[in-house]
DNA sequence: CAGGATCCAAAGAGATACTG
DNA sequence: CAGTATCTCTTTGGATCCTG
């Protein structure tokens, strides 16, 4: 974060280059498969939920709301597996497992909000486009 | 792009402020929405294709290698309902649709980058991660 | 040419019961 | 407490056939 990272920032311009490089081999993972990974209905939420330090699991049950046990076990497991969480399990009675999110993941945190920004700068335009989509489709 | 823009950039600094914002209603539409536009399979490759002047249906059926035609269709049709697309229909015969990206999506197609530029710099740390987990995982 | 309609397979996700 | 296992429903995507 903060500084030192303009030049990194500079790795590319556009996403032709970007697909160029992953079809010449240089990309051990394809950004589509970044993309996978946060686009779970869940991830970004771990993510922020484990960005401010240490967090057990039920408090992420509780935190992230309308999780299922399931699918909080399943995306922590992918997140862990890719680096970006770091799951400690203190040999306790009873058990106590705490996750928190690595620096990389920090990093891609940040990347999302552009991505964010976007979304808050054109959600009325994307309202208004489907406004009038739906108005002068069925017709 | 370029210029004039510091202002819009510095809207949001940390997820928690966008979550806020999402809670107290003032986005129409969510973030999460806007990332599951992007997430699906075709969307971002039909915007890169689109993102350099008109082209048509079978163009971009041949450019998207593995794409079916139902796909390119639906995806086309969700992305020309959220304005990130406009579709012209020439009267002739046989039948011309030309699609181009708009600027909301090129502004997309930039954020996009950030993402992407994440995913270069840090999929062969993803890549180690990976291996060392499933090494250690199994037993 | 540019799709619409239909059917089918695979992945994502919720609910619940059980366990070290 | 922190999961695993199972069952089911929904969503996503592919294949194929049909039409203005």
């Amino acid at each position: 974060m903060s500084q030192g990272n303009t030049a990194v920032t500079e790795q590319l311009r556009t996403l032709e280059d970007a697909q160029a490089m992953i079809e010449s081999g240089q990309c051990p993972i394809p950004p589509r498969e970044i993309l996978d990974k946060i686009a779970g209905k869940w991830a970004i939420q771990i993510i922020v939920a484990t960005s401010r330090g240490p967090i057990r699991f039920t408090e992420l049950e509780r935190l992230i709301q309308g999780v299922s046990r399931r699918m909080l076990t399943l995306t922590l497991r992918n997140l862990e597996r890719d680096g970006l969480l770091t799951r400690t399990v203190h040999p306790t009675v009873p058990p106590k497992v705490e996750y928190e999110a690595t620096p990389m993941a920090l990093e891609l945190y940040e990347a999302m909000l552009t991505l964010t920004n976007w979304s808050l700068r054109h959600s009325s335009c994307v309202a208004v486009a489907r406004a009038e989509y739906d108005a002068r489709t069925p017709g």
